[in-house]
DNA sequence: CGCTGATTTGAAACAGTTCAAGCCACGTGG
DNA sequence: CCACGTGGCTTGAACTGTTTCAAATCAGCG
């Protein structure tokens, strides 16, 4: 990891859009991105350890983000993969003990990181920054909600299906996607081993989807939709 | 269900507790609950159904309430069993479009009832108190993080050992509990069918774990630990 | 051309579900 | 006071979906 540098403009830019700074006037999200700097992450560094004492929350500006529990066995469960645009560790804000699990950069990965102590400060100044936050929470529960629903209710291949519906790009009856990363990565963020990830593939190539490498092309999207 | 009542002071003590209204001054606190009513519900009663549109978020004050998904199938997911003092549908304040899973009383159910649209108004002139609404949020992103990784990683007789652990009073190297529901209920608080429950059951008994009813007595805190 | 790491495939093992009985405790009515 | 139901819980057996492990294949790249 490098030390943390200023934002640059382009990087402020994309903060603006994320969901952390939705709702804010132009005034408030400067405040609240005077709280951050980028720092920049290589493959497989560990940004920090669950249970570790938590000093900063992050956006992901570029690159992927693992965020995992170990167990006892020391099997890991992934928690979320967060994408360029997600945040994560803003619960901590409020509650603020350790960091309730690890996280792991995926790539070469560029990220904000925000000072949870000049946030809390910010918040007691000018309380509508909370409001961006709470919307990044709500966004979060509801999307730890459907990954919990579909973890329960879901097979395999209806969770691969849900994940190509909601990510590719319709043409008609027919729609295509590119992958944004390996797919042993998009297994562990369906709660899948590789092994079970590439078996719905070749269970859907039934009804229509073909996979090569990173390019996934769905000939019938109505009949993805009735797996 | 009964018609919206104005809230009892016992009630509101309950609600004062309740993480929704955590670090809120008297003044603040006092705002917040005039948006809320107190509402009864029969056992079985449903308080809303998934995507109907929503205009009132709840905090319990007696009873259970399941919060739970159908699937296309039918087939129903629990998200979450709420106990006095767990509040639902607080996401819904920003972003608000529909509920995102339906509402369930499980019992003769007191709820607080408040008004999204009144606690929307509210925020935009005390803002301190969305920091409350954010603690709250944060605390069901965490439990349901970790309902999530113990689906992901644990097995059932795990998970139930867990809950023991965490919900017993500790007697020296012994413990012991009093179940507040019913076992089905429990299951599914667990992500299980009741039978894996009870299976689970029987195979603690072999670290001292004795179940008679609703008492359950633990032989040996750290055995259990170490399942 | 021959690595290396990612992905696929196969076979066996498991964990949990489902369905179908059976059991238990409790409350009702004879 | 005792059958008789009822509802909740437990048990068994078969089955399903997923993991695990091992081996084969493939893709990109020096």
């Amino acid at each position: 990891m490098n030390q943390g540098l200023k934002l640059s403009s382009s990087q402020r830019a994309v903060l603006g859009g994320a969901s952390i700074a939705s709702g804010l006037d132009a005034d408030e999200r400067d405040a609240l991105l005077s709280c951050a700097v980028s720092v920049r992450y290589e493959s497989q560094d560990i940004l920090f350890y669950e249970a570790e004492t938590a000093h900063h929350f992050y956006c992901v500006l570029s690159g992927y983000v693992r965020l995992y529990r170990l167990g006892a066995d020391g099997r890991a469960a992934d928690l979320s993969i967060c994408e360029p645009g997600d945040s994560f560790g803003e619960c901590l804000i409020l509650s603020g003990e350790g960091y309730n699990y690890s996280a792991h950069a995926m790539d070469h990965a560029i990220l904000a990181r925000f000072d949870l102590a000049k946030v809390r400060e910010l918040l007691a100044e000018r309380p509508r920054i909370a409001t961006a936050i709470m919307r990044s929470l709500s966004r979060h529960l509801l999307s730890t909600l459907d990954c919990l629903a579909s973890d329960r209710m879901q097979t395999a291949p209806q969770r691969v299906a849900n994940y190509l519906l909601t990510h590719s790009e319709k043409d008609g009856a027919a729609a295509s996607l590119r992958l944004p990363f390996q797919k042993s990565l998009l297994a562990r963020k369906l709660g899948l081993a590789p092994e079970a990830l590439s078996r719905a593939f070749s269970a859907l190539r039934t009804v229509g989807v073909t996979v090569q490498g990173r390019a996934i092309a769905i000939d019938d999207v109505d009949a993805l939709r009735h797996i």
